[in-house]
DNA sequence: CCGACCCAGCTTATCGTTTAGCTGATCGTG
DNA sequence: CACGATCAGCTAAACGATAAGCTGGGTCGG
């Protein structure tokens, strides 16, 4: 790999010369320029950014940590971050944490180690797990998403999801239904919690009593909700509607009701979290709360560049909570008691 | 940021002993080990990578390039290599090339910079774009996926695409059907040449002519394929068949038919390539040809090892292919003439 | 006509590591 | 007891870039 110095030597210039002309930084002569862009392209030289960042202090560098990309909600996330990133001139470090805050530790310290200029995470743990790490002197700027876990110093950008459980639920009310049935994600994220609790309240202000009976926990995932969604119909009583809190519960909802012979809507109707390009493909289609993720993931960087630009300078902790929208498709059915 | 001079000189030993405890690359007594864990412990100190990728030439980086991550094929890629990445104590350097071959050029010029360790691509241009743009100098192990490019020296992992779309074909004529149709990929990458091609010739094998109006361009959009799908059907004698060339053309499909009406597999049958796991929750559960996409990441990452170990030594260029397997759902019908 | 200033381009210290080579001290052995 | 081998730990030279400061010839004003 050819280096600034050969370079240098190739067009009978100094290094500086050459790092002057490559990064247009101080006035070199036309005629100095032209050769050492001659001799750039004939040897191939492409300047190091390890040398570079060793020098001035920046890598350009972002690592982004999530607990899964397979999660649709992330994927789309991760593409909105990738093209905010490519376009202001960095690079993402992307990691996966598979919802284990031991691994997602370890994956921070790599982040440091390698001096990303900043980190976008969706913690998959508590507070007190990252206080436990030592991470306190973590030093490059954090913005958090998806989860409001508190943290030591960052930007947090999430969607209010208790808002959001909220008008799904009360939008299966408004439809007459009466047993109404959860498939919760894990109860110890925020996002789980939070639209559980909104799940609850709405039933509360409805003037509905909550049954456990007709809550299941389907952590966020597939298989889970599959098994979840099948019990909640062994049951004698089982609900007229269902709020299912991300998609890929629904997944497995969908199927599991396609194996009990049951019919949506007319057996059951259904609200789910979240929106994605194959929900209007299934029949019937789905109605949602659609979550902003492009508005979302543009804030996230914004909220990124802004600490950067702040360099080191002591920076409020803002939190930016987005409104999803209800989208109504064919999922619920007025029920006439 | 705490250097490995500020842990010398609290733990009272010289730089040396600190990179060989932390490396463990050389006998430490005891006593010095043990004050120099404490100096690192106390300063919370990470060695940078960066300072240590310019002494010994090694990043522990790969960039990934792929078109796009949202396309689920690409998305669970990603995702196995992470997993084998991160195990093997890399980290992803993730672009998005967005289909576009200057903008690819771009990324390779950036991972080039970044002295990344190796690269895998999903190659979006052809073996003369590459070329034009200089990158023949380009030193880093190359693992090429998904597309048969011809490049300068890479493994190449795919799959059959030609086979698979032969084999999905052949699926709807052995159930009775004449009058076939597709929607096909984009034509300038092999997957969307060779897809089509299988196509064409599963029909010849039959006896079937080919009929230009019963083959659309998808070009891999789920937009494209709505319109496509919709044209189809605009037509005196539309198919009663369909093999669509990938997932994302598989939803504007089916949204299409559901818009028009038609339902699957009664009025069509459709098989599609790649398999997901919502697949299996549309209804009617869709016939797919499943592409082994964690073997086949697996392979990759296999192949980068090699070349990675093989430390600059030339090695000779492989090409393996999968062979994605039909699974037999509920779209497809029998035609009884 | 001379000193001050300017400016292109060079020299060199520096960023934070690793590691080859050196230095004494310790040890075993003839 | 002396000599070489062994070995823990140190010194200092890279790695490839950047940028502060220097040099020396040219310009300009007084």
């Amino acid at each position: 790999m050819a280096t600034i110095k050969d370079v240098a030597r190739l067009a009978g210039v100094s290094t500086a010369t050459v790092s002057a002309t490559v990064n247009d930084t101080a006035y070199v002569s036309p005629a100095l320029k032209a050769r050492v862009q001659q001799a750039v392209r004939s040897l191939g030289y492409a300047p190091s950014t390890v040398a570079r960042s060793l020098k001035i202090g920046v890598t350009k560098l972002i690592g982004l940590i999530v607990p899964d990309i397979t999660n649709p909600f992330f994927t789309e996330l991760v593409h909105v971050l990738e093209i905010a990133a490519q376009k202001q001139g960095y690079t993402l470090l992307l990691c996966a944490s598979d919802e284990d805050v031991a691994r997602e530790i370890g994956i921070l310290r790599t982040l440091q180690m390698q001096r990303v200029d900043g980190v976008i995470l969706a913690p998959s743990g508590t507070l007190s797990d990252y206080r436990a790490a030592g991470l306190a002197s973590y030093a490059a700027p954090l913005v958090l998403i998806d989860r409001t876990e508190p943290f030591f110093d960052a930007d947090t950008v999430a969607v209010d999801n208790y808002a959001a459980s909220l008008e799904a639920t009360s939008h299966l009310i408004a439809h007459g239904h009466r047993r109404l049935a959860t498939i919760a994600g894990s109860s110890h994220v925020s996002t789980g919690a939070d639209r559980l609790r909104g799940f609850k309240d709405a039933l509360g202000r409805a003037g509905l009593s909550v049954d456990e009976r007709l809550i299941r926990a389907g952590n966020f995932r597939q298989s889970d909700a599959y098994a979840a969604c099948k019990d909640l119909f062994a049951q004698p009583e089982p609900p007229t509607a269902i709020y299912i809190a991300n998609n890929l519960m629904l997944v497995g909802a969908v199927c599991a009701l396609a194996d009990l012979g049951l019919a949506c809507p007319d057996d059951i109707s259904i609200v789910a979290m979240d929106d994605l390009p194959w929900m209007a493909a299934f029949s019937p289609k789905i109605t949602v709360m659609r979550q902003p993720i492009r508005a979302m993931g543009e804030a996230v960087f914004e909220a990124m560049l802004r600490r950067l630009g702040a360099g080191g300078r002591k920076i409020e902790s803002n939190l930016l909570m987005f409104k999803p929208d209800l989208v109504v498709r064919e999922s619920c059915r007025d029920l006439v008691a």
